[in-house]
DNA sequence: GAAACGCGCGGTAACGTTCCCATGAAGCAG
DNA sequence: CTGCTTCATGGGAACGTTACCGCGCGTTTC
């Protein structure tokens, strides 16, 4: 920028200024004691003089921490993890530390690269979504480090931080039975993922309790997409049933899909079809009818995965797991089949 | 992560393991010459042996690169910025650095306190959107920098890389007029930004090559969300008007929520009011219609304001503006009125 | 056959910081 | 007045790396 791209001054420098040594310098600057007030004073003067700034470089080579951590996602363009990637962020500024992203792409081998770059990077620490099905890869990173997502869980030995899945789908159940949908149809990912599996066991136990049989439940697959959920509506919309239909999806990708599926079937959402979402990706807002759906909380969820690893980096193995809790975004794709308030739909409609 | 968080092998272990000095060892290890063929190879399996990793904060002090380049952006969390991020990460990651990123909030005191951090943390340069009007802090940033955006204009001396408006005003009016709309009305920023007399500008340059009077054009202003646009629409559709209304927003968001005026006025878009977006924001995808819009090339943007900031660095003054073209994104929201292909809408009609 | 040269390698300094230890002065008690 | 403690300060080492210089050996060249 400027044109004159000179040497940067370093704490000889500003020891000299004030007519003292180094050490003197260094102790004024990093505030110890054993130091008169006025020796302080002529130092911090020459320091601003001189625009003296520290070398963190130096400083993490001399003491070991270079006060930069690593966080490795999936995709900073995908909403939830940008969330994250906020949260994560603002926490370690607040903290004085840098952080350093990367994109993994879902892609094993990249994430190895990346964490054998933040390591030769000295990070302090890192947080991870972990993509790798190797423990390999992950436990030789050697450094602190904290996980982040359902995933994480094939890992006991490392701290986790990710949304309470069971709260969650609690939280959409109990939505749905309030608004009149006792048997929500569900649209869930591949089979192979972990987090289908939680998602599911969830909806039992909650089914359980409200004494419904999980049987009845109509559950179709398909990929976390918009596609995905698409295909698997289309599917749904092709069983015969009787009255509305509401659908719980795993994903606000695919509840998105699936409201295209609904309109591309002529009908109506939420008028013959509702559904509920699974993320809380800003587009849902912006869908006709807005799509109602559970948030996770990206941004705690990065908030808490740093502090988390600040325990880490200091050995103070306290949480290992950490559950957020999700909540409820209520926007327009549900129809409202209970008795108490028919009215409102009714009304609606007449205006 | 592992039990044992023990001393990281340095170049000396490895020297002492291949019984080389660790001159040798160094040599070795950079690849450069003047070393036997059979020496490296035993560093080099020392190296691994003993799983050497360069400490990046050392070579950062001796050699004065760090390796390290930064980004701050307003918000990572905004899909244009998260898409500029993943660019320069990519295109980062490639040369082998490392980004810190930063988000400003479009808060002058924060971008100078991470620009602060930047230096400190001995970047080789940064990346930046600047927020700041005050030449002062951007200009003591003192190291190499690359700005992104409209608003970079206001700094003569610093390269920039942004989009090339008044080739995107251009794409989005020749795809109005091809669809049948000559005369679209246009949804503007406030006049406060420079952005917003950018696409005035290229708007009249536009009516004037094809003899059309500017002054003709409706325009309403408001502030660039989606709340600004539905307003700015609302306004537009209590004018008096003979048949179909177009309408040109500077920003997606504004877009979105002109889209919801028309859906609250009782209208049907695109069948009433033909609406075209400015930015490309995946939320426009997910809307009903799809919002048409002209898609900034935040990726390629990103990139190319990293590979702006090598030259930057490496003192190859050469390109010092670079706008980057953007592309038209045909989804469903522009009705075609074109006297070439009324086949096409009165038969999507019909069959 | 001696000088010159090239090449592989080792020693050392330097990057900027902080921490430990030594030094000397001042204060204080015996 | 002496011996002890206290305290501000300075000197030096170390963190891990690479660039520079010099040394010895083998090869080439009149």
């Amino acid at each position: 920028m400027g044109p004159r791209r000179t040497r940067r001054p370093t704490i000889i420098d500003v020891a000299e200024r004030a007519g003292v040594s180094k050490s003197t310098a260094a102790r004024a600057l990093t505030g110890s004691s054993n130091i008169t007030e006025e020796t302080r004073d002529r130092v911090v003067k020459a320091a601003e003089a001189v625009g003296y700034e520290r070398n963190h470089l130096a400083v993490g080579m001399r003491s070991g921490r270079s006060g930069m951590l690593g966080l490795v996602i999936p995709d900073i363009t995908n909403p939830f993890w940008a969330d994250v990637a906020r949260g994560a962020q603002d926490r370690a500024v607040k903290a004085g530390a840098s952080l350093l992203v990367f994109s993994s792409d879902w892609n094993p081998e990249a994430e190895a690269a990346h964490l054998r770059t933040l390591r030769r990077a000295r990070v302090d620490g890192a947080v991870v979504n972990p993509v790798s099905d190797s423990f390999e890869d992950l436990d030789r990173f050697g450094l602190p480090c904290v996980f982040i997502g359902s995933s994480a869980e094939r890992f006991p030995d490392v701290s986790s931080v990710g949304s309470d899945i069971a709260q969650a789908v609690r939280v959409g159940l109990d939505h749905l039975v309030s608004r009149g949908h006792v048997t929500p149809a569900l649209i869930l990912g591949p089979k192979s993922r972990l987090a289908r599996a939680r998602f599911l066991r969830a909806v039992h136990e909650h089914c359980v309790e409200r004494d419904v049989d999980p049987a009845v439940l109509a559950i179709e697959d398909g990929e976390y997409t918009v596609e995905g959920g698409r295909e698997a509506m289309k599917r749904l919309l092709a069983q015969p049933r009787v009255g509305h239909l509401a659908v719980f999806a795993a994903n606000d990708m695919m509840a998105l899909g699936a409201m295209m599926a609904v309109r591309d079937a002529g009908l109506d959402c939420p008028r013959d079809v509702s559904i509920l979402g699974f993320d809380g990706i800003p587009s849902g807002e912006f869908a006709w009818p807005g799509l109602t759906t559970v948030a996770k909380p990206g941004r705690d969820i990065g908030e808490r995965a740093i502090e988390c690893l600040f325990d880490e980096i200091d050995h103070k193995p306290e949480h290992r797991r950490v559950y957020m809790p999700c909540r409820l975004l209520e926007r327009g794709s549900l129809a409202d089949l209970s008795a108490a308030a028919p009215k409102r739909m009714a009304g609606a409609g007449r205006i």
